[in-house]
DNA sequence: CAATATCTGTTATTTTTTTCACAACTATCT
DNA sequence: AGATAGTTGTGAAAAAAATAACAGATATTG
């Protein structure tokens, strides 16, 4: 691929793209990757590398424009163009992820929700169309959802994964504590507080890094 | 350091961990490297050299032994003293997660939670010990809490960091979408929805991997 | 009980990622 | 305008991690 970006590095440019839309609404206009190395605990090597790999030099000499940086960056990596999401299971973080409204400033548009329990769907307050989990392979493909977050409990995981490629979603936020399995292609990262807590942990005591 | 492991490491075996957990329940007493490797997606070479970090042959030649192994990197990672964790913000992500019983079952003790209202701590339904935030530096230390997940909106996480940090903290799951600045030596995870649908976002649109 | 198939543990190799070093550029101050 | 201090971009070097290869061990099957 000509343009293939290290994994690490994309993960580092979308906490850059947030810190630059955070700095764009506090009216800073120019940052210097030293800066962006503190604020991000990374070193201003890694940060001037990590903006090279998307070949468009800034001006050289002079600190990076927050506003064209951050752009050159949605360029990029796509954060132009918003993405459909969508959350499955409407207990409590499912509830509390589909009120957060910000997402749509971020370029995120939850377009529904689901949920096994036929009584959560009819009577939950909220801005968003609600669905029985039944429906998902029907309404991720017809309104083209690309994105789920997935806040089902343990057991109900895997099988509301199924349906979700099978309405051919891409990638999956994955709140339950399930280890999850699918086709290669799609993208699941898994997001466990109690796996969170083990590698601090860990880390903690070997002392690492 | 004597027996150091790399980070990349420490995550997967965190992630063995959970997976022989779950066998020893499902009473499977016995798994090869590449029946791990499938389960969590890495190959089975990774899966030997990463047990191999901990320096104890299993039997070679033989598949492993789920509960042996499970002791091992329990062993190896400190997994078997039980740590005392807080959490801070009761809204309804920190609600959420201080009413998930599991956790002690994980080596976890939830023994207090703080919010800023005063209101919310002397009502809110909930087994474990709440208070007011400005208590955090005087309990954190007092009850020797090493960990907390930070679940407080965006502008008051710094603060609560910095009482964390005082109280004598030594790792944070940070919830909210603040970017927290603290001291090198404690450790911080963030968890930001947000962060992870871009990051997703992007990989699908690059392709990578 | 021998033969075969299947495993693990670990050294060696390859690939990926980070770090370094420095030329070239910009802004500022006198 | 010259000098100085600070900055970026990037090819090269170093470090870290993933992958492969295989020796040595263990089950299993006929």
């Amino acid at each position: 691929m000509i343009n293939s970006i290290p994994e690490p590095a994309i993960k580092r440019l979308s906490a850059l793209y947030q810190l630059l839309c955070r700095l764009e609404v506090s009216e800073v206009n120019a940052i210097s990757s030293r800066e962006i190395g503190d604020r991000l605990d990374i070193s201003a090597h890694t940060v001037r590398k990590d903006i090279s790999y998307l070949r468009e030099s800034q001006t050289s000499g002079a600190r990076y424009t927050v506003l064209k940086l951050k752009e050159l960056i949605a360029r990029s990596l796509n954060f132009a163009t918003s993405r459909k999401a969508c959350v499955v299971g409407l207990g409590k973080i499912g509830t509390a992820i589909i009120n957060y409204s910000r997402f749509s400033s971020y370029g995120f548009d939850i377009v529904a929700g689901f949920d096994s329990n036929v009584n959560i769907v009819e009577t939950l307050p909220a801005e968003t169309d609600l669905f029985p989990s039944y429906m998902i392979p029907e309404i991720v493909k017809e309104r083209e959802i690309e994105l789920a977050i997935l806040a089902v409990p343990f057991e109900a995981a895997q099988l509301c994964v199924d349906r979700l490629v099978k309405g051919g979603i891409k990638g999956i936020v994955n709140f339950s504590s399930a280890l999850l399995t699918t086709d290669k292609n799609i993208v699941i990262t898994d997001v466990d507080v109690t796996k969170e807590l083990r590698v601090l942990s860990a880390m903690i005591s070997l002392g690492s890094k």
